[in-house]
DNA sequence: TCTTTTTTGCAGGATTTCCTGCAAAAAAGA
DNA sequence: TCTTTTTTGCAGGAAATCCTGCAAAAAAGA
């Protein structure tokens, strides 16, 4: 390990290279990155100095040193990493280990949320004239729960399905706004319907794993959710706490239409009793209350 | 945002580029560290590839590609930081609010699981004939992947819609399992496909938010998820973290017949292209290696 | 099948980065 | 104070890395 290393012969080193050695620990993070010219600018030492430092340290010139530098910081990635995905250590069961990621995925999503791309969505949904939402297989649930939701705001929201949807597509409104879900390994109904769209010159957007996605490449807007399968299922929870911030984003361009749109729609429930009785009354609608931040 | 950048080229990029890029965006943690005509050997393609990427998303050089590479790969580093030291700390924005009130239910989770329940309800669905799973509206999202991942596994799974319910619960075999999910306010018609499962001396269980719910009623096994409404939204995805412990349950009282079963379902899929090209191979049965806790 | 266009790798020149001899500056010792 | 030792930066050559014209190979189109 470096840190040792440099520790022993610290007191060896010129006072210069001291300095160097000393800012190679405290900035790992920005030195792996540096020529030898650049640290010795930063410390406020001679490139020469710097280049002494790697062979009094006892590597073959500069470029191992850095190297050196370098593997220190991956190694610190990925334990941290590590510790993102084993930290249920002191889970008992397979299902609190289940859990414990799915956590970890959550403040994973928390402190990398793309708060402008979702709400340019939000925007986008509230625009269209229709949406058409496409999602497969597993991701089909996801689909699902997103047109659900939608479908108590907007009007014209669609969920495709494998017989309908290239029609659908076809006959597709220019303002039309298609929404695609997917993840790996990707089902290939759902990139072709992308592509298809994307072909139509409709709005595209993706939700999908990461901008590499063969669903990104059709889509104008592309929202990310970490994707951590767990065993042979693709834990959705992750997804479905962003699908949650997508449809607050879009019911939040309709201001305090929203209350008035929920309100109907409990009118409505509660004439054809979709719901069991005794309901809260304006339950729905109540609700919305603290919705605006 | 570089994963963005390269997202929205991607389809100008030469297919040695795009190679190079999604290496890029797969592998930050490694290239950043490489030269060009390192990067290119490891890619597989040449030096001049490589660097012709770099003008091509727009770059002055290979040099300022990297250093973004670099970027990316730090603040990959900060955030993991930052995750540590999260504890909780007020959240920002309304999305980082809902996130966060996610975050909290799961945590619930954590620590009132019932693995008892969960491991028994495992056992009836393995046990089981046949498995009918209901939802209906929001829920219907839950119940279908519920649906969806237990046929991987078992023959016979049905999803109930409104149509023909009452017909399957009618004709269900004695040994047939009823999964029931719905949360407040419950659908009526979920909670009169569990009374009727019921009176047809069905095995019946349900998943709720709560074992005074209607469906606990009709129900021997009852799990239950916190139920954290949104706003208007029933964020689901505790629900959907208990789902997956419910099929890990279910999975591991097959012991390894799962991975035989996950490898005969992946020969079908890449036979009939379901998925994607470029499969990992093995990449469903593999996965379950570390399954057994 | 043949032509046109695109993509790719190679060669070698341009640029950057690294290394080392040397002398000046600084520090230590007498 | 003067000498000796150590440290430092500079200069310029060595090595690496990067960039670009060109021709071959591959792909697309006719």
């Amino acid at each position: 390990m470096l840190g040792k290393l440099i520790a022993e012969k610290m007191e060896d080193l010129t006072p210069g290279q001291q300095k160097t050695a000393r800012f190679l620990l405290e900035n790992s993070k920005e030195a792996a990155f540096l020529t030898a010219s650049q640290l010795g600018e930063k410390v406020g030492v001679s490139e020469s100095t710097v280049i002494r430092l790697a062979s009094a340290l006892g590597f073959d010139g500069y470029p191992a040193l850095r190297m050196a530098v370098q593997d220190l910081l991956m190694e610190r990635l990925t334990t941290l990493e590590r510790i993102r995905e084993y930290s249920g250590k002191e889970a008992k069961s397979l299902f609190h280990k289940a859990i414990k990621s799915d956590i970890d995925s959550l403040s994973w999503v928390q402190s990398t949320l793309d708060v402008k791309t979702i709400e340019r969505l939000g925007e986008e949904i509230a625009k269209a004239k229709s949406i058409l939402v496409v999602g497969h297989r597993s991701s089909r649930a996801l689909a699902y729960y997103l047109y659900h939701y939608l479908s108590w705001l907007f009007a014209n929201v669609e969920l495709l399905d494998i017989e309908t949807g290239i029609e659908k597509i076809t006959r597709a409104d220019e303002k039309t706004l298609v929404i695609g879900i997917s993840f790996p390994r990707y089902t290939t109904w759902t990139v072709n319907m992308l592509k298809y769209a994307k072909k139509r010159k409709l709005k595209v957007a993706a939700i999908t794993n990461d901008y590499s996605s063969p669903l990104a490449r059709s889509s104008e807007l592309v929202i990310t959710a970490p994707w951590n399968p767990l065993s042979f299922i693709d834990s959705f929870t992750a997804p479905i706490s962003i699908i949650n911030c997508i449809i607050l984003a879009a019911a939040r361009t309709l201001g305090d239409g929203v209350r008035d749109k929920l309100a109907k729609l409990e009118e409505i429930w509660k004439e054809t009793g979709v719901y069991q009785g005794k309901e809260q009354p304006g339950d729905a609608a109540k609700a919305t209350i603290d919705f605006k931040e």
